[in-house]
DNA sequence: TTATTCGGAAATTAAAAACA
DNA sequence: GTTTTTAATTTCCGAATAAT
């Protein structure tokens, strides 16, 4: 008689060293009254993702230089820095896990991560509203709504998850690996950044929106405005019309990666990653195979460029589409 | 007394090596 | 390709410690 361990572990319950279960609040979470912090803990990466290059760091306290011992790639991974705070995650987790152990207000931290009004207050404040919550908004109602940031590191545990039941293990490799080389310069940009800065990123990035919005109501080419971690913002009426979803299925619920078949995922992360950061194309192209709400496969001639916002992180995508006859 | 913390055993998973 | 070995990483038991 053995009893079968959860598959993974809450936050919490790795924190507590206590069992856990696969529900998601698990029950412990909501015996002990808070439902809302039961996410789940953080794991290390896989090796192939752990310790890579970093990109030159602001003035932390902790940042030492000379402490690297190999000269080729320059390691340092946040190191010095986590061993102090209680953090547990962020040598692990997605890059954003570092922003969602702040966001989940997990025990103290002191330590580097900038941003921190330990309010109980704002523990929940990343799960009680739902992403995607943005309809369409005025100017004003941008400047008066937004006042908090957009919670990233969601989107990322969907993705995994999409990315787990949906693709084998190859190309799930090649986008992990897409994302890996980025991954630095992300975590770079957004360590210096206080909450108040993202809340600033988010109000901007929804006000481009609203720009956006007209602007694309006036082209006649199928188009759609997505967040750098894939979730669908605006769609254009032409690319209704070309594919069949409704506007409403797909805004604030969908995701890109989604719409595409399992090759044009690949292709698009892998592109992304090469085009977010660097490189001074202001859009690129390729191909691509949209699907349509019944499955059938639309090819397109795809085109989509990347803004960013005012500290040069990428957080828009404007992707085109132009059926292929 | 009950609650929390944590060392570390056992289980699980991933990578490497060995085998047809 | 499949199976075995090996190593890394996770869950969570249970004992020590702290709080009530």
């Amino acid at each position: 008689p053995k009893k079968k361990k959860a598959g993974r572990a809450c936050a919490a319950c790795q924190k507590a060293h206590l069992t856990c279960d696969d529900a998601r609040p698990c029950a412990r979470c909501v015996k002990k009254g808070c439902p809302e912090e039961c996410v789940d803990g953080a794991r290390k990466k896989a090796k192939y993702l752990q310790e890579i290059p970093d990109e030159r760091e602001q003035d932390f306290p902790f940042d030492s230089r000379p402490a690297g011992r190999s000269f080729p790639p320059r390691r340092h991974a946040i190191p010095a820095a986590t061993a102090i705070t209680t953090f547990g995650s962020e040598a692990a987790g997605f890059e954003y896990a570092i922003l969602n152990a702040m966001l989940n207000g997990n025990g103290s931290l002191f330590g580097p991560p900038p941003t921190d009004s330990n309010d109980p207050a704002a523990a929940d404040s990343s799960s009680s509203k739902r992403p995607g919550g943005s309809g369409a908004l005025t100017a004003e109602e941008v400047y008066r709504n937004v006042t908090k940031p957009y919670p990233y590191a969601q989107s990322y545990h969907y993705l995994v998850k999409h990315l787990k039941e949906r693709f084998d293990k190859n190309d799930i490799l090649r986008i992990i690996r897409a994302l890996a080389t980025f991954r630095p310069s992300l975590i770079a940009l957004q360590m210096p950044l206080t909450e108040e800065d993202e809340t600033f990123v988010e109000r901007t990035f929804q006000r481009t929106l609203v720009e956006l919005n007209k602007l694309i109501s006036f082209s006649g080419t199928p188009t759609v405005v997505w967040r750098r971690t894939g979730e669908i913002c605006l769609v254009g009426t032409e690319f209704c019309l070309l594919t069949g979803w409704k506007r409403e299925e797909l805004v604030g619920k969908k995701y890109i990666f989604e719409l595409f078949d399992t090759s044009s995922v690949v292709e698009y992360y892998e592109s992304f990653a090469k085009h977010a950061f660097e490189s001074t194309a202001t859009s690129i192209t390729m191909q691509c195979v949209v699907l349509a709400p019944d499955g059938r496969p639309v090819p397109c001639a795809f085109c989509f460029s990347v803004r960013r916002d005012l500290f040069s992180c990428p957080f828009l995508v404007i992707g085109s589409f132009l059926p292929i006859l």
